[in-house]
DNA sequence: CACATATAATTAGCCGCCATACTATATGGC
DNA sequence: GCCATATAGTATGGCGGCTAATTATATGTG
């Protein structure tokens, strides 16, 4: 595996100085590059759609909400603030493919609803999204995945026992 | 493992739609999960230093170059353009951690040092990220790591062939 | 030497994340 | 009803990534 070019230029001086448990920092490395060009390569599939990985999760959430979703439900469900929110909802009302509607019983409040644009795009994505997805794995064999998702599941613990172990 | 929140919404809803190969869909978001713990641990460890890792992996590069760096030397090593590197360096020096020099043969370029609280900051950081990375995959034996590695090398190799068949 | 081309560092604008503040609105206790 | 508090969506500014443009400088060819 290729690194990212800074993690190589880490590991490099980390091996000219004789860092202890140089293969340790380039298994991190390689997870993180992994990664990276996990969401690299997705990148590239959404961009001809006007989509990045954010506009994607919302236009996911979108789709399977016929009665549309308030801001404030798609931060919940996506994981980041409202105020994120307003700035992805800005880029997909730009590219037609949503639109913001006022809530009846709460004046403050909206619904955000896919328009049939929006719906086209939806289908057209994420029929697109899950195959390459599957693809990803798709030279590892079923013990292998298996094998992978314990060993994952395991440093995660152990990044979850570390860190709330932090007095801080 | 918990998957970040987002991942949580997505795979609940391609599991409600019995998207075929969720299981697949959830390996990769458990490994996109454990790089953004990573990162995120990263982050939590720098911060109290000024910190980011853009500036950490700039700081380090220049602590391994006793006569200093160009700005495009960093930004190749970094593998960031020139133009992120003047905002990393902008946000060293506003901390007191390197300064910019004039080349003296080359008027259009720069030579970045570290300052000697840089030089500090560096030794203490280094030590500091050295031992958390070094504990990152600590509950893993070797064979795991090693098994880890080779899984990862594998999913890498899949992902840069299927890229490089793209026709675009 | 003149000039076309290349290069160095920075600027500006876009994007997506955050936190904070803001304006308008809702809620609940007294 | 009044008022303190909470909430909805947005604006703002910071950060770090990008691209393209800019200004100053360097290089190589004729």
């Amino acid at each position: 595996m290729e690194l990212a070019q800074k993690y190589q230029a880490l590991l490099h001086e980390a091996q000219r100085r004789q860092l202890p448990d140089v293969a340790g920092i380039r298994l991190c490395f390689q997870t993180l590059s992994l990664a990276s060009a996990i969401d690299r390569d997705c990148a590239a599939l959404l961009a001809p759609h006007s989509l990045s990985e954010g506009r994607f999760v919302l236009l996911f959430l979108l789709d399977a909400a016929s009665e549309g979703l308030a801001p404030n439900a798609l931060a919940e469900q996506a994981g980041v603030t409202r105020a994120t929110v307003t700035g992805l909802l800005d880029g997909l009302e730009r590219e037609a493919l949503i639109e913001r509607q006022a809530d009846a019983s709460d004046r403050r409040a909206l619904h955000i609803r896919l328009t049939l644009k929006g719906k086209q795009v939806a289908k057209q994505v994420f029929d697109q999204h899950g195959r390459w997805i599957a693809g990803l794995f798709g030279n590892l064999s079923a013990p292998e995945r298996q094998q992978l998702a314990t060993l994952l599941d395991k440093v995660a613990l152990n990044l979850d026992a570390t860190q709330s172990g932090r007095p801080e």
